[in-house]
DNA sequence: TTTTCATGTTAGATAATATGACATACACTT
DNA sequence: AAGTGTATGTCATATTATCTAACATGAAAA
């Protein structure tokens, strides 16, 4: 079973995680400028990614696909790494709050969400 | 958990692979012009293995420590491949057997196995 | 000694990726 | 209606990573 391969080893070059992710390179730079994934980079200079990073990224991309902006989904995140804490209404201030609730009423008459995490890879080899 | 990620999924680099096995792209090209791998190709002709291919070579570097060659490795994987047989002994001729076996002994006082399968990628970024 | 085997090394070509700039569609705001 | 902001597309240019092919080499086998 060779090693242990952690899923926080960046082992992934961007061309596959534009694969498992079906995002465009564009839009994984741009989410990394926004600093919600953070990928190793090679002596080059090369991004390489780990599991994690590509669950993340599918994260985000769902988080998209519900109207929440960049902003919206990197206080999720944070949220999301902050243990319980005593005072749990303390981690978003009103106005974010009511921002992003806001948001997900305007945008709550959606539907199609039929995204399919199916990609087929194949396709890309021979 | 994003995808299935089957161990036969072609994702890796070949500088990925260096890293995990600790051998160089010339040793694995070697063992591919071999037939010992069959690593996937992008369109551009980059080699990109799997997590499997990752093993096999981490089996053909344990092999050639145990002094056993390119043709034996490749008879070896081929039985492992081969189910069980009504005749097992026919799996390999006689003189296969003979050569193999003679390897095995000549090389046999041999130690320093000290080789250690955790080397640290995290070297590798910054 | 001469081969064979596994690997090193180098050269030249090409693919993959990086950054940065400009363009754009859409939703919101004023 | 006009203006802004956000997420993404597209293009140009630079650099890294990988490819193939050829020649070199040390150790072991014949």
């Amino acid at each position: 079973m060779s090693q242990q391969l952690r899923r926080s080893m960046p082992l992934l070059p961007i061309s596959i995680v534009m694969q498992l992710t079906e995002l465009t390179a564009r839009q994984i730079r741009y989410y990394e400028d926004h600093d919600l994934i953070h990928p190793a980079r090679t002596e080059g200079n090369r991004r390489m990614f780990s599991l994690i990073d590509v669950d993340t990224l599918l994260e985000i991309k769902d988080f998209l696909e519900q109207g929440i902006n960049m902003a919206g989904i990197k206080k999720l995140f944070e949220m999301k790494n902050q243990p319980i804490v005593q005072e749990p209404k303390a981690q978003l201030t009103d106005a974010e709050l009511r921002s992003i609730l806001r948001i997900e009423m305007q945008q709550a008459g959606r539907f199609q969400k039929a995204s399919l995490r199916q990609g087929d890879l194949s396709r890309f080899y021979h």
